[in-house]
DNA sequence: AATCCTATTGACATAATGTGTCAAAATTAG
DNA sequence: CTAATTTTGACACATTATGTCAATAGGATT
């Protein structure tokens, strides 16, 4: 077992926490990014929709784990699909198993 | 294990399968819907979104198993998402695992 | 071939959604 | 209070989705 908590944080809440921590502010970062702060705060706060890029460009910025953060990018994406589903968990069950038998028969 | 194949048939496939063992042509399976023809078409061959009322719908229409397709439906659109995505599977469990912690702390 | 039924394709207009830009308002820090 | 930061909303624009329709293609039958 992880010694973590189990994070039901949102990517953008996640970015969000690690900013503070190295305590930026949102100017800097998207001026970094090249986009603009109200863009950044609202893709923190999950009312714009977050790219792979810039989820990649952060964690160059915060010099943060890119999987980790691609994994809470792209397992929030999944979430978003089956949000109030009560078979979510069941397609997810069934999703894993295509992918895995996709992923195993995808080398040529 | 099941007797079955692992399907890896899509949501369109799957219901274009059915519709043929019924004997339906898309023309009245469209009428019933009341949508064009062309569009069942498209969406039996995935160039077109399907809607999680059409699959209802349908699953009336030909007297099959709704929580099934739904959970076609579903993991189709979440294997969308992580198509091509290296992190797809890990991302998938990440998923799950926030998936059964919100329905856990769902009930009130 | 000609006819009929079915299915596919593409073009089009329109609707819905996403995106960047900006400025004003609100919040927080010093 | 002042200044910096963040949030909010409005707007124009781009991108994408959707429904409608007609032309085309395919298959079977005669």
């Amino acid at each position: 077992m992880s010694i973590g908590f189990m994070s039901t944080e949102t990517i953008g809440e996640k970015l969000r926490h690690i900013r503070e921590e190295k305590e930026l502010p949102l100017r800097k970062v998207a001026a970094l990014l090249d986009i603009d702060v109200a863009i950044l705060s609202k893709m923190e706060r999950g009312e714009r929709r977050i790219t792979k890029e810039v989820v990649l460009k952060l964690a160059n910025i915060y010099d943060y784990n890119a999987d980790d953060l691609l994994v809470s990018f792209l397992s929030d994406k999944i979430l978003y699909e089956i949000q109030d589903e009560d078979l979510g968990i069941e397609a997810l069950k069934v999703a894993e198993e295509k992918a895995k038998y996709i992923k195993a028969n995808r080398k040529k």
